[in-house]
DNA sequence: ACCTGAACACCGTTCAAGT
DNA sequence: ACCTGAACACCGTTCAAGT
């Protein structure tokens, strides 16, 4: 919440901006987070969001970071042996995280590929991972394989999300039954345990 | 090649348009690939190109069409009944075309996601699985979760060769044992060998 | 079939200066 | 510690008109 000073002046802190950015990100979308937009929000000039962040990626690796730390596990936590259901949880948590915030899944990965942030995802993936045994070059080359598939299976689906809002404007028919988005999960799902059974093969056969 | 007609004036067709395009994708990369700095390559003005694409994005996806077309598996060619060693070869040929161009992974990843064209790489996959066997619903399943794996594992790669190619120049260090790209080609084979694993025990247990 | 010219409505970023 | 004002150097896209 930001703060107005003896003279009635609002100031923003890094948080502030942050915050502003991640509603206008879910609001209108990542076209739409431009630095001028955000400022405009915030009621500051342009030139004042450079006080807090270098430059824009700066930025989004921000809100990257806020949105992989809202990610929680549902359900009863895993027992600490059980890598398979540690990992199915932890995996389920970040996919559900990246898809909270719309077009989520886009600033993640952009951010991620730029190598500025977000390896809190790979990195709750090593420790889900954890018990599982494996040598470290396969634990952290597998947790590498499942933020690909994690990330870029959430940024085709928000794709699809959206082109399927414009669509049922425009082309006003979808028979649920055929909607590919709602049978969506079941797919993630199916990709997780190609990972984890690939995974189980190479701890009984190193 | 673009030709000129009698009054010498330079004409250039689409494909004109996408060569060109990849050229400058190539030698300086996306952030360059402006509809303006294009137009001002093939010496028209920027308007002149909306007459090819209606769109930056179409014609970025014309440019993602190509350097997927641009795989070629290496080496002999597989048993037609070797699902496992087409997968590998055909996995390995679109991440070597992935790399072929500065950024070609970042413009593909992009493309994929918009779901404008690209599909030839998910196609291509599909095809290779074809002798495995599964049915329908896993094959297109395995091959997204593929692609995803592929798509990212690239853009990752990519990115950090750029990094380090900026890096080279500040920080001067580098100790080629300890250079995160050169040890790259065996971690994606490993992410491959764990897809392939988790296919097979999909086989094996269906 | 392919292009020009001019305009519209924007961008990210820098920097000196202010409180 | 946080912001303003003004400027720089760009963007993608549209559209009437030209050959």
């Amino acid at each position: 919440m930001p703060r107005s000073d003896s003279s009635g002046h609002v100031r923003n802190s890094r948080d502030d901006v942050v915050a502003a950015a991640l509603e206008i990100l879910d609001r209108q979308g990542l076209p739409d987070l431009t630095m001028r937009h955000l400022a405009a929000t915030l009621e500051v000039a342009p030139s004042a969001l450079y006080w807090h962040f270098p430059n824009k990626q700066s930025l989004l690796a921000a809100v990257s970071d806020r949105i992989i730390a809202g990610a929680r596990p549902a359900g009863p936590r895993a027992r600490a042996d059980d890598w398979r259901a540690a990992v199915r949880a932890e995996a389920g948590a970040l996919h559900d995280a990246l898809l909270a915030y719309k077009d989520g899944a886009e600033v993640v990965s952009s951010t991620l590929a730029l190598g500025l942030g977000a390896e809190a995802l790979q990195d709750r993936l090593v420790a889900a991972l954890g018990s599982g045994g494996f040598d470290e070059r396969t634990t952290s080359l597998a947790a590498e394989t499942m933020v690909h598939f994690i990330v870029g299976h959430a940024f085709h689906r928000q794709q699809r999300i959206q082109a399927d809002t414009l669509g049922a404007v425009a082309g006003a028919h979808s028979v649920d039954n055929e909607n590919p988005v709602a049978r969506e999960p079941q797919a993630f799902d199916l990709g997780i345990t190609l990972l984890v059974a690939g995974l189980d093969a190479q701890v009984r056969r190193p």
